[in-house]
RNA sequence: UGACCCAUGGUGUAACGGUAGCACUACAGAUUUUGAUUCUGUCUGUUAAGGUUCGAAUCCUUAUGGGUCAACCA
């Protein structure tokens, strides 16, 4: 069935394991995200990775909430998350689980291990147990408390948890290798004190399990059979083993990746906290952010975050994907899908003086790429706005479009040529005098003439004027996380916004779900804070453009 | 001066002991009433040295380079 096909290397785990029967062929996949902040690119590439196998082999996969560190954590957050997570297209069903549903059961595994005498409560600093874990190249030293009875642990165990001690004055730990040269090994904490209160059990529990002795544990209570996870876990999974193995409970296995890094952008949740709580974006959705939730916010749609989830494929190698292939799926996707429209960014007035007509209608595609969305007529007049850009009263080589003496063709009208140029008193350019060819009606030309360009354009009595925002890389070094300061590595010009964009007048009633082309100029998608009596369209991401190169 | 993991064009990813392929990028050309799209072509690669084998990107050894680990974070 799939001899053609390649597979990446967890595919390839499954297919085995399928073979094997283990676990009768089932397959059940879990994404645990921690409700501590908005999901993002590294977040969809796992979410897809999750839900994806478990489509592909029939299975089934668990939204699980990481919830051990009250501290952190917060509802805002796991709301955020669900949404995210629909958006990208895919279901948990009924099966939406939070590690904290555990806490008991944990509690129970932990006193389990205490009874086996492979977990003991350590009186030492936070401090002391760090000193005496070691470092790597040197092995730790016992710690006194380490051959406590077990009938002293389990009591001192309860009496943690019912709030006999202050934070940090006790933790319990489980009993491995202190000369281990896995520092995960070495007697591991299990529960700390935390006197916070947690978004689901409240005060209920003054101890929370580790992250160590929640995750595996999870996976199994939920018979997780392929536990995935980025590559920072792998010297983990030993004591991921080591718990299920001593607890004599479901064998989940854990499989680690390579995470997503992708040029110019910080996939640090910290370090995006930071961008939001120091204000250098516009909220956690501010289009330049790379969360799931500012994607959407900018209009790329999430067929095409899924397409790059998959593009940048599966592996253990740390990578680093260039943006222009995240750029290339997000185009090659608007380009099939969105409506085209002529809308002028900075417009600059032109006359056509020799023009007779008070109005002609000129019709349009709305999507060359997508003949069933039809045709519009679009009035034409006298008085236009070009693109000021469009326009170069001295012009550089290459230069094709319009100059004074020179001809360009208006998309879908007449060719014009500029003859005039009017300028304010400062020297800048005030508008435009042109003359129209007579003979040259898109669809009838007989001027036999052929200019080196078609620009774009709007009537200026009919047109509507609109805010564009226009958003370019957020960090000027392809490598941020490099670097320590934020502050100092950003685009100063990645947000431009423009009050007086003129778009056609038809736009008035643009519909918030669809992706736009603005011809010549880039996609664009209506902003969530968009009104009616005040359009804001979002620059989802410019049109290729090789001029000047 | 430890353990574990990784190493294929500029980037990412295939090839499962038998012709190093695909995508993106770059460059060149064709088409084009979006300098877009589309189409065609070109450049560039198995980290190194040994070994096993008729045959090695693939298996073994060593070296080199890179990553992870010393939170009561996940």
């Amino acid at each position: 069935m799939s001899e053609i096909k390649n597979r990446n290397f967890i595919e390839e785990i499954i297919e085995e394991d399928i073979r094997n029967n283990k676990h009768n062929g089932r397959i059940h996949t879990r994404f645990p995200p921690e409700p501590n902040g908005y999901l993002h690119l590294g977040h969809a590439k796992s979410i897809c990775l999750n839900f994806g196998l478990a489509q592909q082999y029939n299975g089934k996969t668990n939204l699980r909430f990481d919830d051990t560190n009250p501290a952190a954590e917060d509802v805002e957050y796991v709301d955020a998350i669900k949404e995210d997570i629909h958006w990208l297209g895919f279901d948990w069903e009924d099966r939406e689980y939070y590690a904290s549903d555990y806490f008991q059961q944990l509690y129970e595994y932990a006193i389990q291990l205490i009874r086996a005498g492979l977990a003991y409560v350590d009186d030492s600093s936070a401090e002391e147990i760090s000193k005496m874990r070691g470092i790597p190249t040197s092995p730790g030293s016992l710690s006194p408390f380490r051959n406590r009875s077990i009938e002293e642990n389990l009591e001192l165990f309860e009496g943690m948890k019912n709030g006999k001690d202050k934070e940090g004055e006790r933790v319990l730990r489980a009993k491995l290798d202190m000369s281990s040269p896995n520092m995960h090994l070495r007697d591991p904490i299990m529960y700390r004190i935390l006197f916070s209160s947690h978004h689901r059990t409240g005060t209920k529990w003054c101890i929370y399990p580790t992250y160590d002795f929640a995750h595996g544990q999870s996976d199994s209570i939920e018979g997780i059979t392929h536990s995935i996870c980025t590559l920072e876990f792998e010297n983990h999974r030993p004591l991921y083993n080591w718990f299920i193995e001593n607890l004599e409970i479901f064998p989940s296995r854990q499989i680690e990746f390579a995470r997503l890094n992708l040029e110019y952008t910080l996939m640090s949740k910290r370090k995006l906290l930071q961008l939001v709580n120091e204000k250098m974006v516009d909220g956690w959705d501010d289009p330049r952010m790379p969360t799931i939730s500012a994607i959407r916010r900018r209009g790329i749609t999430p067929e095409a975050l899924r397409e790059f989830a998959t593009a940048v494929g599966i592996a253990r190698r740390e990578n680093v994907i260039e943006l222009s292939k995240f750029d290339n799926i997000v185009r090659a996707n608007l380009n099939k899908i969105a409506i085209r429209t002529m809308a002028v960014l900075d417009p600059l007035r032109i006359t056509i003086n020799n023009y007779p007509h008070e109005i002609e209608w000129m019709e349009v595609e709305n999507n060359p790429e997508d003949p069933e969305t039809g045709k519009r007529n679009i009035p034409f007049s006298k008085e236009i706005f070009i693109e000021r850009e469009d326009f170069m009263e001295e012009p550089v080589k290459d230069f094709f479009r319009l100059s004074p003496g020179n001809i360009v063709r208006l998309k879908a009208a007449y060719i014009i040529r500029c003859e005039q140029v009017i300028k304010h008193e400062d020297g800048s350019i005030h508008q435009l005098i042109c003359s129209y060819i007579t003979n040259s009606r898109s669809g009838s030309d007989t001027s036999g003439l052929k200019p080196k360009s078609v620009i774009h354009w709007v009537e200026a009595n009919h047109c509507i004027t609109a805010t564009v925002r226009l958003y370019d890389k957020l960090f000027s070094v392809p490598d941020p996380a490099n670097y320590e300061n934020v502050h100092s590595i950003l685009n100063k010009d990645s947000f431009q916004e423009l009050t007086n964009a003129k778009l056609e007048s038809k736009m008035k009633s643009a519909d918030p779900g669809t992706r736009y082309q603005f011809m010549r100029k880039g996609y664009f998608y209506l902003d969530k804070n968009s009104t009616h009596e005040n359009l804001i369209f979002n620059r989802t991401i410019t049109l290729k453009d090789s001029f000047g190169k």
